[in-house]
DNA sequence: CTGAAAGCGCTTACAG
DNA sequence: CTGAAAGCGCTTACAG
């Protein structure tokens, strides 16, 4: 049993109904002009010989793949796995494999990921990490990517890149801005806006949406302190520390993902600054723990398993001769993590 | 531009530098035996027309495939999300490309998602879903997996699974055992576990750690009431309120994981029950979020990355005679969710 | 060190 | 409706 070889092929299960490959190549395709009969016995014995196509010679072959590829910063971080589980789904009932790559951030990895996926010759690409805020950067995946769709193949991302292709935009701006409006709604105006690099369209685009709230408020955007560190728990926790360190008077948080405002609650939590008696937090995101934390965290919701879906349904489709926009629809969403401001000061730390 | 064409081909790199086909293959595959000038220049052309080999006819010609599957039950909950994250990051050393599939704990999903990584001709495949405690609902997956060995494919499973593979094995019973005698320990008499289906052996065997621990303190297992639900936080608030109508005297939820511990904790607080002073809960698994919940979830670490790491670690070595068993070591983690039982009963609900 | 040629396992015009 | 044959783009013995 134990024969080491590469399990039946076509013809094996052609002889064995006793047809021509092409016959049952067809017959398994269900390609039509195939008498029913005859393709019903081709049927019987690819099952009873436990026949399964080789991908790669269909592939080659037939010159379509049934793969799509998805890039992702990193798979274990709820953003992303919350959009690969939408996007999966989508796939699934479409019929489609899927190859899952991660960057950690770094655009190196990126064009590495991005050529694999391209040598594997995959129907479509998604890119799900944020962009990155200098075209430069960009500038080699995009080669790669444009190169990749001139020779048919597909091309969609998630979030404000300089790629040139259909794209799924999450309102970075318009939450930021709400986030802000919110928190200074609450009279808050010692506000320290916690996030990743600004390098990331993501971190640029929120931030952006936050200072727009400052000015609007009359406040000078500048005054508001910046405090940047990786753009996860760990980060967060990083930067919850400067906080109680350097900015004692502070009253609110304005964390620009939700894996960080996590992080700044366990370190408030740790410190015994009352949240959010003394310390507003906010995140961004709603991934799917932000109601279950306490306080539940108050944060800018973002339908990410559909934004996943909605990104692989514009790679699907056939191209526009421009680039699709496609705008998702976010929302404040205010929990427990957020009040009035104190009116008297604690200190901090 | 817009050629339509697939890319160059190693044809066309061969041509630019002057030699054969042959010659340009060893070069770029760096096989030894290409005057290195020859090599040098090989390569220089390939960059410049930016070639990137497809993979499907370098597989089918070269007979072995650089692309492993992972079979997960929802990429989108952390457990799964972690085990592929750790898995991830060893297939990235090494070079592989990472194809996922999702079952939703459907057997007959995990046979077509098995079929379509055979098809594809994986190097390996790791199946990080639980196992199903009836032999007979794997036997089909198991048919399919063993002919794919014998192919000269690489299995590995974690979890306890009838699938002949080398395995990766999570403490699930001894882990049951600690959390059930910790609430024991306690002073908990009337603990109320929570749970997915019982066919899944993951959940079978936590439950039996439990049922021991709970049997050593000299007690009935069969008079600790089971609630069974779907395995994920909505399951776990499902549970939660059917404990406060039909338990009102309970004083512990022991949840055989963090999901439907999470669940069952937005419902106290929704409802008002204090945790842990009214009722302590636990989960199982340790998930990223499960110190940062307020209160912090005691629960049974497991180290997910680690076990995705090990089991493509596994599937990576040549096969034993007889499938190699990779014990995983857990640990209790006390936290703040668990407390000594109540003196005086507060009615629930 | 290099090349001509066979072959990997399919699909798909092209004839019949 | 069916089959013989070309071809997808590589790798790898086999000669030289």
């Amino acid at each position: 049993m134990a024969t080491k070889e590469s399990g039946p092929r076509l013809i094996d299960v052609a002889r064995a109904a006793g047809v021509s490959i092409a016959t049952a190549s067809r017959a398994l395709a269900g390609t039509p002009g195939v008498r029913p009969a005859v393709a019903e016995t081709v049927r019987r014995h690819a099952d009873e010989l436990g026949y399964v196509a080789n991908v790669h010679a269909r592939t080659l072959a037939g010159g379509h793949s049934k793969t799509v590829g998805l890039v992702v910063h990193e798979i274990g971080d709820p953003y992303f796995s919350e959009i690969a589980s939408g996007l999966l789904r989508l796939a699934d009932r479409e019929g489609l494999s899927l190859q899952i790559c991660h960057t950690g951030r770094d655009p190196e990895a990126e064009l590495r990921q991005v050529r694999t996926l391209v040598a594997h010759r995959v129907a479509a690409i998604v890119v799900a990490g944020s962009g990155f805020d200098d075209p430069g950067i960009e500038a080699p995946v995009r080669r790669e990517l444009d190169r990749f769709a001139e020779g048919g193949g597909r091309v969609a991302v998630i979030g404000r890149h300089h790629l040139g292709s259909d794209a799924v935009l999450p309102p970075n701006a318009e939450g930021g801005r709400a986030i802000a409006a919110h928190l200074l709604g609450l009279g808050h105006r010692e506000i320290v806006v916690v996030a990743g690099s600004p390098v990331l369209t993501t971190v640029a685009d929120r931030l952006a949406g936050v200072r727009a709230a400052v000015a609007d408020a009359g406040l000078d955007p500048d005054a508001v302190p910046f405090l940047e560190g990786p753009f996860t728990r760990d980060g967060g926790r990083e930067c919850a520390r400067r906080i109680l360190a350097e900015h004692p008077t502070a009253t609110a948080v304005l964390a620009l993902n939700d894996d960080m405002a996590i992080g700044c609650l366990s370190v408030f939590r740790e410190e015994g600054v009352p949240v959010p008696g003394r310390m507003s937090v906010t995140g961004f995101d709603d991934v799917a723990v932000a109601m279950d934390l306490s306080p539940a965290l108050t944060t800018y919701h973002l339908p990410m398993a559909q934004m996943g879906e909605d990104a692989l349904r514009l790679a699907l489709q056939d191209p526009a001769p421009e680039p699709r926009r496609h705008e998702v629809v976010g929302r404040l969403v205010t929990r427990d993590s957020s009040a009035v401001a104190p009116a008297t000061l604690e200190p901090l730390g």
